[in-house]
DNA sequence: TATTATATCTCGGGT
DNA sequence: ACCCGAGGTATAATA
C-alpha cells in the first residue's frame, strides 16, 4: 500500500497503523535525525529513505553508501508523534539504552507492506566450513597431520583447530578464509601462550589462510609461529568431490 | 514516483530509467538471489525490500533485522533486464570480484526518487575524541603522568598515546570507548612488544577504558599490562567546560 | 594500493 | 547475562 501526505495528522495516523500492525515500511520524506546512546549524532535536513522493518529494526540511509546514518537494533520500541508541522519517530532501545529520534516534515512518501518471507538462506564457505574441510584433509597442511580435534577448549578459547604433527608434537591451527592480518597473527598467539600454561608444553601454531599481509608475516616470526598458504578453490573442490553431485552449487563456485 | 507492475516489461522499462537515472530506487517484490565473491550464497523466492541507492549501492533487505540479507558497495554496476517471466537485476564489483543476481516476480512494487540530502553529520564521542581529551587532562589517568605524542608510530603502528610517567619510565596508552576485551589488550600488547624491540626498554602499557571484560583482565595479568577505567560522562564534561558553550550537544549529552 | 584500526559495528553461539 | 569471534563486515585514515 503506497501513500503520499502533505497533511501531517493523515500521515500520522497512516504511520502509525503500519508500524503497530508490524508492516515493513518505507518512508521517503525530509527528516533530521537525532541519536544518542553508546554514541551521539546528530543529523540536519535532507531527504532519506527510513525503513521500519517488522521486528521493530529501523534504519535510516541517506541517498548513497552501504551504511544506514541512523539506525536502531531490532530490541527496539517505536512511537509516532506529531506536532509542531513534522511527524516525530522515536525508537528506544533498552541495553543499551540509545535513542534515536527522527523528524519527518512533508512530502511524506509510505509504502506499507506485510513481507512474507520464510525462504531459507545458505551461505556457502564460511570460517567453519573450511574449518571443516581441513578435518578432514590435514594432508594439505603437511603430511603426517593428526587432527584430533575441532574447536578444541584451551584455557576458556577455543581454538579451530587441535592435532599432533609426525613428530608428535601439539599443534594449534587459526583458519582465516580471508587474508590474514597481525590480529590473526595474536588470535593464534593468545591459543599458544594459553596452551603452554595450562599445559606446559609449547606446541606449534600454524595460522591458514588464502594470504597473509606483510605485517602478519613480520609478527609471526617474531613470535615464533608458523603459516600455511591454502587455496580455497582447492579445498573447495575437496569438499564437492566428498558430496559427489550433493551440492551442485559448490561445484559451480569452485569453476569460477 | 511510484508504480506497482504485473507486466514485467513496463516493470523493467521503469526500472531501468530510475536506475540509469540515479534515483533512490525501493523494490517491494518477491525474489530470489545469488551471490558469489569472496562468499558465496543462495536465498530461495521470498518478498524483500531492495534499495538501490544513487551511488550504485544495492541492499536487499528481509521483513527483520538490522543487515542485510544480501548487498553490493557503491562500486558495483548494475544491469537489469527481463526473461522467463522475471526482472533480472546483476549488480557487479570489481575488487574484489563479485557477483550479486536478484531476480523479481509480479506484483513488483517501485518507489522512484531523486533524494536530496547535502546535511552534515555530526558525530560525537568517537575515539579520537576521547583520546584527545585524555591527551589534554593526563590527570584523569593518573598524577604525574606527561603525555608528549599522540598517535606515535612505533615499529609502523600508532599508539593512541605515549609519555611518560613521574618516575620517567614510558607509557604506552590504548584507549577504548567501549567495553575493552582481550583483542583490545593484544593491540595493546603489540605496541609494547614493538616499543620494546625498537628502543631496547620495556614501556608500561596502560589501556584505557569505561569497562573490561573478565578476559581482558586475566590477559592484562598474564600479559604484564595495566587497566586504567574512565568515566565518559566526567571526561565529556571535561571537554565542555574547556569549550565552554561552544558546544551544546555535547553539554546536553554529559547531562544523559 | 595495501594496511591498520574503528564502529552506536551486528549477529550467533557458548558458558 | 556476559563473553568471544566471525563477517561477503564497511569505512576512514595512513603510508
Amino acid at each position: 500500500m503506497y501513500r503520499e501526505f502533505v497533511d501531517i495528522n493523515e500521515a500520522l495516523k497512516f504511520l502509525k497503523e503500519s508500524i503497530d500492525l508490524k508492516r515493513v515500511t518505507v518512508i521517503i520524506a525530509p527528516c533530521t535525525v537525532e541519536y544518542y546512546g553508546r554514541g551521539s549524532s546528530s543529523l540536519s535536513l535532507g531527504e532519506r529513505v527510513i525503513l521500519i522493518k517488522q521486528d521493530g529494526a529501523l534504519l535510516i540511509h541517506r541517498p548513497t553508501g552501504y551504511q544506514p546514518v541512523n539506525w536502531q537494533p531490532a530490541t527496539s520500541s517505536i512511537e509516532v508523534k506529531s506536532g509542531r508541522g513534522v511527524i516525530e519517530i522515536t525508537a528506544v532501545r533498552n541495553d543499551p539504552r540509545e535513542v534515536l529520534v527522527a523528524k519527518l516534515s512533508p512530502p511524506i512518501k509510505v509504502l506499507s507492506c506485510k513481507l512474507i518471507d520464510s525462504a531459507g538462506f545458505t551461505k556457502y564457505l564460511d570460517e567453519s566450513e573450511v574449518r571443516d574441510i581441513i578435518l578432514e584433509h590435514p594432508e594439505v597442511l603437511e603430511d603426517g597431520l593428526r587432527i584430533v580435534e575441532k574447536e578444541k577448549v584451551v584455557g576458556g578459547l577455543s581454538v579451530d583447530l587441535f592435532g599432533y604433527d609426525k613428530n608428535g608434537n601439539p599443534v594449534l591451527i587459526e583458519v582465516k578464509r580471508v587474508r590474514a592480518d597481525r590480529e590473526a597473527v595474536l588470535q593464534l598467539f593468545k591459543y599458544v601462550e594459553e596452551y603452554k600454561k595450562s599445559s606446559g608444553v609449547k606446541p606449534r601454531g600454524i595460522l591458514v589462510a588464502p594470504e597473509r599481509s606483510r605485517g602478519a608475516l613480520e609478527l609471526l616470526k617474531e613470535l615464533g609461529l608458523e603459516f600455511k598458504k591454502v587455496d580455497l578453490r582447492k579445498l573447495w573442490r575437496l569438499k564437492a568431490e566428498e558430496v559427489e553431485g550433493g551440492s551442485r552449487s559448490i561445484l559451480e563456485f569452485s569453476r569460477k
